[in-house]
RNA sequence: CGCGGGAUGGAGCAGUCCGGUAGCUCGUCAGGCUCAUAACCUGAAGGUCGUGAGGUUCAAAUCCCACUCCCGCAC
């Protein structure tokens, strides 16, 4: 099929190598290159280069709404566009330019998680399973109706960068047999039910400020969302320690929350959490215990938010 | 020119402000103790203190200059 590609991130990425070695895309639209990161250089997204080590057309207007971004956009010689978390909203008369339409590659099972976090807060609010969701797009915030569904479990290792990777596998599979269906004429739209809808909302970086004043599982599931951005963290002696990895354990301590116990296990309001992998500032991630060679963090110390 | 931290025996750090024989917690090796041990005791090896036969100095890990490589924030 003609295809026109949106998307942006590295979850994006994955979808559109699919496409590409299976479809013909005649335009990739991605977010206009931002100053990001050390020194602050105009970098282009992953998606954007891609597309430029192959030789597919790029756009990558900062909106879709001025008259002239959707007359380019319709004008496009495509049957379908495959989006996979472009950024930006699709006025109407994209999302009914070509002939199928425009689908989406969510990243959970509709209708939880609608919007755009959807694999950190399934992750931190404990979900055993997720996966990822084909939807014919229409203008609401992913509420389109539903094309395939695949699912996978959160296993209880998996970070919000593990799932990612699954996710963005996963998806670019699906995509490509929603495709050919679609193609086929065998696909049936399915509506979202009305049960079960959450949002998730974007993560902000104030989030990843941990206390230890709630039960261990649910603060190992917290962490293991917030990884890798923008990371767990916690203070002590006026410096910042991010937590890279850590196990609840089920043992109750009979001490205040953050107290900090043998093997670097932390009281917490329920079960202990037990530091395994952590990191200071400006420092390499350690184990536990080469961190505390060089950092002390004393049995007996009061672990919290404050300082 | 966005802001900032770091580079010191195999690992993690201190020492740098106020230049003057390189230190800590481990690891390694040897020996001892022990029924035994990742425990304990004793001893040993191992470092051009990121690079520049750079600058200042009687003397530089430490002050000045240039460079390389890591990392956090911001985005």
């Amino acid at each position: 099929m003609k295809t026109v590609f949106m998307g942006t991130p590295d979850f994006a990425l994955e979808a559109l190598k699919a496409l590409h070695q299976h479809h013909e895309v005649v335009c990739v639209y991605t977010q206009p290159p931002r100053p990001s990161g050390r020194g602050h250089k105009l970098t282009p997204s992953p998606v954007q280069q891609y597309a430029e080590e192959n030789n597919i057309p790029v756009r990558c207007p900062p909106t879709l709404k001025p008259q002239e971004e959707k007359d380019a956009f319709c004008a496009l010689d495509a049957d379908i566009a495959v989006v996979a978390a472009y950024g930006l909203l699709l006025p109407k008369v994209c999302l009914d330019a070509f002939k199928y339409g425009c689908v989406n590659i969510h990243g959970s099972l509709l209708p939880r998680w609608r919007g755009a976090a959807p694999i950190q807060r399934a992750i931190m609010a404990g979900d055993r399973e997720t996966g990822v969701t084909l939807m014919k797009m229409d203008v609401g915030m992913d509420t389109g109706d539903m094309l395939l569904q695949r699912s996978f479990p959160i296993e209880a290792k998996d970070t919000s960068e593990t799932v990612f990777n699954k996710m963005a596998a996963l998806g670019a599979e699906t995509m490509l047999e929603g495709l050919e269906l679609i193609e086929q004429g065998k696909l049936t739209a399915v509506p979202q039910p009305a049960e079960g809808v959450t949002h998730a909302a974007k993560v902000t970086k104030d989030e990843g400020l941990i206390s230890f004043d709630m039960p261990a599982k649910e603060l190992d599931c917290k962490i293991r969302g917030l990884l890798p951005w923008p990371g767990a963290w916690f203070f002590h002696n006026g410096e910042r320690i991010s937590v890279l990895d850590a196990d609840p354990v089920e043992q109750e301590f009979n001490a205040p929350a953050g107290t900090v116990c043998e093997n670097l296990t932390i009281a917490c309001k329920t079960g202990g959490l037990k530091l395994n992998v952590l990191r200071r500032d400006g420092k390499k991630a350690l184990p536990a215990s080469e961190f505390l060679r060089g950092f002390d963090i004393p049995q007996g110390a009061v672990l919290n938010a404050a300082l």
